[in-house]
DNA sequence: ATGCAGCTTGGTGTATACACAAAAGAAAAG
DNA sequence: CTTTTCTTTTGTGTATACACCAAGCTGCAT
């Protein structure tokens, strides 16, 4: 007699973790309006937990970035502008770079290369098809593998975490702004352009060529930063990103 | 009548606070095993106040990284070992370096300008004197108010957050390794090359020159880096890291 | 009509009680 | 003497009650 899946409870899964997840979700989706106090008696009865948890869960999403901490107490859900948004993207790279620069001085395991390469190779089956045809949400999901291989690359843990942390901002993840080029005329350029980046970083990495491997995901982070321009000009393009309500939209008359 | 002093209580500065603040320096003077789980009830009744702010103190220490969640619940106190060191710091030089970029890039005020060059200013006065004569703590102190004009000249906030949580590692913070330095007889060569390391940088960003400032606060950063391998090989040095007794010391016969 | 005072209503900070899980210790069997 | 199992204890997750602060509103006086 299984009762897991009664009523949801998963047990081991507590409800401050349940409040987070439906938390951040509520934010993400625009639920809550950006700016707004969020309160913790509303999120109870909306949630169907009680206080305590909720009070968890809010402190863990301020750690987050997702919500600002009100002076007087309590939380609000946190705006971003595009200078904060670029910021956060250019710190990502920056952080990328420097996981690629370590991986390439230490030196990886041939593990470690192997499976890098296989993601890169599913990437490439997905790229090499006509326009049309490109899965993109199996690119997106293959793009945050490589990523994440690229982390585990570095073999530190500290750097894992800040990085964690920086993408947490869900618009400033590797693959957040990704959807945006499936309306552009230009797609298969400029992923065809990011692959080949996969690949120089790869081979820059296994030639222990540290500066070259940091140099090249700084610049790869930067598609973001084109895509987001994109965007931020055409509101179609933005519901494609996660969290773009958390945006303050440029003033258009 | 004003019962703000009364039993410590000042209002405003909430039990959560004053719990996060004593528990931290618990975890810092090293009263708590590292490694050690830490009991809730054995804090409350070691810090005086309830569960619930106990609860939210570890919580946030968490997310500042001097705990780690016990899977089956809790935290214990998180252990660092030379690599982890080795590598917060490398990531605090990376992010100064971009922020320094930054900086020169967009271009400071005035104001900020003038404000850093009064800072230099008065660290020349304290190198500048005889070795023995040198006030570290003066020094210390000014390091750090120079390194946090460098942060707020990037006007970044998204940054000045990274930058926070690495230097909430207590010996990965600009200064925490300067100490190390008194009780070496190159103490006034390392502070005269430190110093100019201030100069160029702050010339860097005037100039707009940004990949110049990145490098150079880069290898600003590397100083802690040999202080660190000074420290490790001897105990008397690291007494003087704040948090040192989290970090796993190299095995010695 | 306007300004001020007091009240009323959310709202968070804190303490504490209860329930369930996990680890430690004791007792019994091999 | 060792091992296993059961009991006990410790510890956290969760809910909830209480206290205090802050802000908004109403009503009265000017």
């Amino acid at each position: 007699m299984i009762k897991a899946a009664e009523k949801g409870n998963d047990r081991s899964v507590t409800q401050t973790v349940r409040a987070q997840l439906a938390l951040r979700d509520l934010v993400l989706r625009g639920e809550l309006n950006p700016g707004e106090r969020v309160s913790e008696l509303q999120m109870v009865e909306r949630l169907g937990v009680s206080r305590t948890p909720v009070r968890m869960a809010l402190v863990r999403l301020e750690e987050e970035g997702l919500l600002e901490a009100i002076p007087s107490g309590g939380f609000s859900v946190k705006t971003f502008s595009e200078k904060e948004v670029f910021e956060a993207i250019e710190i990502r790279g920056t952080l990328e770079g420097l996981a690629a620069r370590l991986a390439a001085e230490r030196g990886v395991s041939r593990t470690d290369l192997r499976n890098a390469a296989d993601c890169l190779e599913a990437m490439d089956e997905v790229v090499r098809r006509d326009k049309a045809e490109i899965d993109l949400l199996r690119y997106v999901e293959l793009n945050a593998r490589f990523h994440d291989i690229l982390i585990g690359m570095a073999d530190s843990q500290a750097l894992a975490r800040q990085l964690e942390r920086v993408s947490a901002l869900p618009f400033a993840s590797p693959s957040a702004l990704v959807p945006v080029q499936s309306r552009s005329p230009e797609m298969n350029h400029i992923l065809t352009i990011a692959q080949d980046q996969h690949h120089c970083v790869l081979a820059a990495i296994e030639r222990r060529e540290g500066a070259r491997a940091e140099a090249i995901m700084r610049e790869h982070a930067r598609i973001a930063h084109r895509n987001l321009e994109r965007a931020l000009t055409n509101q179609r393009d933005m519901d494609l990103v996660p969290g773009s309500v958390l945006i303050k939209r440029r003033i258009r008359a």
